[in-house]
DNA sequence: CGTATAATTGATCTCGGTCAACATGAGTGG
DNA sequence: CCACTCATGTTGACCGAGATCAATTATACG
């Protein structure tokens, strides 16, 4: 299992906002020819590896298009499978050095960063075949730390040997930016969220994205279980906890989606679109306006 | 001129916030000897060639570590320089396919992301020396449009030329990964600004960046003019422009900052700090509590 | 069952958004 | 050189969304 290739959580906002006039012709994967693998330079752990990539449930989600084949062997050599984690364990810490990336097979993680009033604010979300880690390629060391939100799994990837694999197959290194260039995506997707400035904005947009990223791996994206809380939904949306609350509370009385807990279902998806898109204070606004004049 | 491996713009802020525990060694630069260039399979334009980065003032800047001697040739062949922009000149826009990532040298740019309210929000500020168009990499299309912000000047690099060389020189597809993570690494930083809720937070942290940035290409840290309007600074803020230039207004009147128009000098750069990392906004809010009771 | 944690709901107050008026400054052309 | 315009920036007044404080309820767990 490796280097997911899952959509933006934006996708279905952003193909209405970045229409683009000209008509470009949809691109397909032109990747070079990947080279034969003849040099096995890394070691090798057989044992490990036939209970490997091949056989994952995530295998259409995480493997990386025009990596197959031979190619697949060298790539499953460098994963490894890691323990089980438990609720608030941590995988690695703000100040830890490079070692690897991780993509999540089972359960689901967050990423938080603390600045230094001393108060964290959430980087990411990561739910089974995404990848994170990556935000220690800059300087060497991670910036913040990954925490399981659940009983979790993930796949390893030591970063020494992905990329030394990466420099012998070009296929493999395509990938690799690539899947950083999704990471980037979200992160610019979560820079759109919080710099809307309305709350119910951000948080039907917040419940969409994660309804779609659910889809992705094969859940119905109208009815999943929230791995995080309220809190942890505050400070990835840079909103207070009460307000989340209240948001969510709003929105289940208008029939908009149903909440318990952290059980979500979304009752009426174009509502939610709409609600995400501001278009629903804008109405609210405009309501107010009349009925004041 | 190539690849610019700036430090990140926050990194007096997480000095201090993200100190670890444990003492970590510094990490050198192991990076795995470079492969000799044998095959030349890049069309070569050597006329081009001679006047590009080993003389480009930006050298230290940009230039990769660990790429040099006969490595550097392969990479100034892939480096376009490309003719001058007016100010409101677009480089790519959302929606265009995947071509080159480019390196401002001189002015500045911004790029800006459109969200389907029709609204626009500024994802970052370029300066002279730093990467950005990497955000076309995930789906092979920009999902956002870069525009010079003054009078200016890029370095244009085809991806699909400086994927190859990159495939051929593991030392640059080293630094390659580093620089998209120090893109990513700036990315994050902006999260963190954006989920500051003290607006006079966001900007102090703002100015001190942009501070930090120039004094990279060596102009003065504490003196130096906005290339960007109050607007665009607000957008990529999340605040109101108003409420921008009333922050400027209040920092002026406190001696922290001394503001005309665009101009701008740090008088105290300890308060900016201390205003960054909301203490100010702390003691305001004590001064008031202690006046009320 | 009781305790701890998470979530909801209410009441209050403030920061910053919004609307609007005004200032400044760079061109432009008479 | 001044008058005019247009873009940009500043300042004021008002108001509402959301932060904050606080109390209550629901949920999970030993």
């Amino acid at each position: 299992m490796l280097l997911v290739a899952r959509r933006t959580s934006l996708t279905w906002i952003k193909s209405r906002a970045l229409t683009c006039p000209r008509g470009h012709p949809p691109r397909g994967s032109p990747i070079m020819a990947a080279m034969s693998a003849d040099s096995a330079a890394i070691p090798l752990d057989l044992a490990r590896l036939r209970r490997s990539c091949a056989e994952c449930s995530l295998q259409r989600l995480c493997l990386p298009a025009g990596v197959d084949g031979p190619d697949l062997g060298r790539l499953e050599a460098v994963v490894q499978r890691r323990k089980p984690l438990k609720p608030g364990e941590s995988l690695f810490r703000a100040g830890d050095p490079l070692g690897s990336v991780y993509v999540a097979s089972e359960g689901a993680f967050k990423t938080v960063g603390v600045n230094e009033a001393g108060d964290e604010h959430v980087l990411g979300f990561h739910l089974p075949g995404e990848l994170f880690g990556l935000d220690a390629l800059g300087s060497g060391r991670h910036r913040c730390e990954a925490v399981a939100l659940t009983e979790a799994r993930v796949c390893e990837l030591p970063f020494a040997s992905l990329a030394s694999v990466a420099s012998e197959l070009p296929s493999l290194q395509q990938q690799l930016l690539r899947v950083m260039g999704q990471s980037t995506d979200r992160d610019h997707d979560h820079v759109d969220v919080l710099s809307r400035r309305q709350a119910s904005e951000r948080i039907a947009l917040f419940l969409h994205g994660l309804g779609e990223r659910y889809r992705r791996i094969g859940r119905p994206a109208d009815d999943f279980q929230l791995p995080m809380s309220r809190d942890e939904i505050a400070r990835y949306l840079g909103l207070a906890l009460e307000t989340v609350s209240r948001s969510f509370s709003r929105m289940h009385e208008e029939g908009v989606i149903d909440v318990h807990g952290r059980r979500v279902r979304v009752l009426d998806a174009k509502r939610l679109h709409a609600a995400a898109s501001g278009c629903e204070a804008e109405l609210a606004r405009d309501a107010g306006r009349r009925s004041r004049a």
